[in-house]
DNA sequence: CGGGGCCACTGATACGATTCAGTGCCGTTG
DNA sequence: CAACGGCACTGAATCGTATCAGTGGCCCCG
């Protein structure tokens, strides 16, 4: 068989009898160009007769930019909850004529895909070194700083999982307790999310004059869930803010296989909901993240980039719920 | 400041004192090509110094197609599982430095996307209707079918879930259960994978002179889950294979709800091996996938796309392991 | 009836890389 | 010493799109 040569835009002008630059500003809907009804028809039909998709590395090559959004992902354990981000985030950004592209790497990618593909914008979940992206900003890309240390761009994941933190610690307040334990998980890539949820939860300790919380890690195995557990009672704590739900389950493992039960020995309360939380024994009180409304803030974010790079917005929505089962 | 241009391959060249093709030579390493280890080194030395990053729409432009391999996702929910399989998969691409990219989508993007990256391959997750197949195919895209309900490129998914349906069946076989359920998600996005697993657990019963398992829904909450348990109690099912280990666990919280115990009166049995089926009560016995040994099937599979479109393969891997521990 | 302005287009160029087809120089060989 | 071949390069074309700078025709106004 012929091997058959992509169908440019120029094939779309010999067709419907126009040159390829009203071919051009048809299809991009250009302004001030008058272009009468019929003649659009005639390319819309040779668009279609032809099967033509216009060549996004030509396009790319043309502008300096391409309608790409980068999201990059640190190698580290996802659950659905980040699914479900990624999924609100391309539908929304899409919207806006923006694909997005989703890497799910160590962090070598940031330099190469970012500078090679040229996207317009780039939103890391995982941190960027201020090297990296000096140079992305060199080279036209616009960052959006996720976690928001340096203050550059909307610091819309930090300020989130502070206040889920701090969610969390007032509700076992409410409920009396006033020694809190913390149970973080073992893999330590998770550090970016960890940081900024202890801190919400010993902020929440501080402020209503309690001591800060007793951290332990907890590995996902029944015996070491059990020892901390244990070691949490030993020294007085009566609930615990878990890192996620799955650090939250495997606790309530613990807590059942050392004799004792929640929420009288030790009270627990996760983040995410994931749908498992409610088959636990007992079925766990967690926070629900909703990810439309952060999906929606991180377009905002994007967009607000893409019209004027330095331009900086806060825009603080209610992005959690409390979910009360049995846990705490 | 001044809008600093995109550092090309040009002023590479003006910086090592060669022509631009000489550049080309050399970053590329061209053979046939005899460029002395001093010019070479010149030319390293000015793109470090620039910082200089070749850019992916041009040599896309140029090379008719991109080193950008395009891995398709369903809207679907994505267990950890999946996300192992993409980290492997990226990791292996990029070994032979083609770089993934995953886009998590409703399916509309298979055609945009596809033709409009032209991406070296496409690796799809979800059916690709015929219609796109051989319009990516006629755009030069080689289309790794995972599925391989037709006859095109190897059809690594499909086999392996078969496999995994049969594993399930045969376990609870072997421990002398002779009356099956099967415990099917609630979500109907998750059919590709459904399809093939229920097949193979079906072929296990009859392969073993049993009636077809007995196919239920399983919704993720209690109550449904406690309906279908007694469901299957009341028509002599003894033991369920269920979807995964999410159904698996939300059908334990409902054979306890029923006052029933696992395996005594139900025997269950999951796939995926997620962390948390250890501390679901009983610990869950369940199906490991090696999404190591998978994402190099799928790695293999598309650099023999890559290099002869249409030759076609079949790597038997053993791909999944028994997880023995409480519930079947 | 001359000229200004709008309409409906088109020609040519640039984006940054790859690659074919040379080119000049030097050393070797018959 | 003329011819040949290999070395170390370079010039120019090309990929497909967007866009600047025109261009010819027609209508309308003074």
């Amino acid at each position: 068989m012929a091997k058959r040569r992509r169908v440019t835009s120029i094939d779309v002008a010999k067709e419907a009898g126009v040159s390829q630059t009203t071919v051009s500003y048809v299809l991009n809907n250009v302004p001030y160009q008058t272009i009468p009804a019929e003649t659009r028809q005639r390319i819309y039909a040779a668009v279609e007769k032809l099967g033509y998709t216009p060549s996004a590395a030509a396009r790319t090559l043309r502008l300096g930019r391409s309608d790409i959004v980068l999201l990059l992902i640190a190698n580290m354990p996802l659950g659905a909850t980040a699914i479900e981000l990624i999924e609100h985030l391309t539908a929304d950004l899409e919207q806006h004529g923006l694909s997005v592209i989703t890497r799910i790497d160590s962090g070598r990618a940031v330099a190469s895909l970012g500078k090679s593909l040229t996207p317009a914008a780039v939103v890391s979940f995982a941190p960027v070194s201020e090297e990296h992206r000096a140079d992305l900003r060199s080279a036209g890309v616009y960052v959006v700083d996720v976690w928001g240390d340096n203050d550059d761009g909307p610091n819309v994941m930090a300020r989130g999982q502070f206040r889920i933190g701090r969610m969390q610690a007032d509700h076992l307040v409410s409920q009396g307790h006033t020694r809190l334990g913390y149970a973080a998980p073992a893999d330590h890539r998770l550090g970016p999310f960890l940081d900024p949820r202890l801190e919400g939860v010993r902020r929440g300790c501080a402020e209503h004059g309690f001591t800060s919380p007793s951290v332990r890690q907890v590995a996902l195995e029944t015996a070491a869930a059990a020892d901390a557990a244990h070691a949490w009672r030993a020294e007085g704590v009566t609930a615990v803010c878990a890192f996620n739900d799955e650090v939250a389950i495997a606790l309530l493992a613990g807590i059942r296989a050392t004799g004792l039960s929640a929420p009288g020995d030790l009270a627990v309360i996760g983040v995410d909901d994931i749908p498992l939380g409610q088959f636990a024994e007992p079925p766990l009180t967690t926070i629900n993240q909703h990810m439309d409304a952060i999906a929606a803030e991180l377009t905002d974010a994007v967009l607000d980039g893409l019209r004027s790079p330095n331009s900086r917005r806060a825009v603080p929505l209610e992005s959690a719920t409390l979910v009360i089962r049995h846990s705490a």
